[in-house]
DNA sequence: GTATTTGCAAAATCTTTGCAACCCT
DNA sequence: AGGGTTGCAAAGATTTTGCAAATAC
């Protein structure tokens, strides 16, 4: 670890053009439109290897899969059990910060996912 | 729905008897002890239904797979990467809950998870 | 030249589902 | 009786991994 690839930089860039919360399999078919012969678990590797030297995160929404976001700030998920949209939040800082100090605790990856409905969707 | 069911009741009794952050395979093989026959589709279809009646909560800590928890309110948890420890903060009130009202989201299953390091397993 | 990365396919994991039998009201 | 619930097993879905060939430095 670690080498350029052709492969990681087309990932990378696909998961920088959008401001969804893209699952693998949608970084798998869009890649390809790049990277025709690209296989699943080349990008499943990379994933984690972005994940690990931080240039993405990942979001976990409670529908089973990964996604990932190109945003590593911290902010807030609002995921929508209706349609499905999650919106993003953005937060200037941590509301949370002080009790990681206060437990000794050292943050990495911060996932603040809401599900419920969103406005358009509301019962 | 919804009828009473030995099963329901003591998957139910095994998640409250713990405050770790039970996985379906463990609540399975608890639950097992109880009811030696329960089979594993009984656990998922229980786990849902207990779901969405709100007396317990799921929470995704980025490890693939759906962890529960007995407490509904919302709290903060830290899942160390090193040893697995999910250690639970508990919240007076929502910090995010002006966001909610600000945008007319209706929350319903707030999870708010930080991966990183405990004091213990910093390096 | 050595080490990393890839494509392919098989395997591993976790979760869901079809169905006949069973339990609750 | 009638409908929800169960156990079992098979199927689904997502992610991981072994390996030889290809690529990067």
């Amino acid at each position: 670890m670690k080498n350029y690839s052709r492969q990681r930089e087309a990932i990378l860039s696909v998961i920088r053009s959008t401001d969804t919360h893209p699952t693998a399999d949608w970084i798998y078919t869009e890649t390809r439109k790049i990277i025709p012969n690209l296989s699943l678990g080349t990008v499943y590797r990379n994933l984690t290897e972005l994940k690990n030297s931080g240039e993405i995160v990942s979001v976990d929404v409670g529908d089973g899969k990964e996604h990932f976001d190109r945003d590593t700030s911290p902010h807030l998920h609002l995921s929508c059990k209706k349609c499905g949209k999650i919106s993003d939040i953005f937060l200037t800082n941590d509301p949370f910060e002080i009790y990681y100090k206060n437990v000794g605790f050292t943050p990495e990856n911060r996932s603040y996912v809401v599900c419920g409905f969103c406005s358009g969707c509301k019962i």
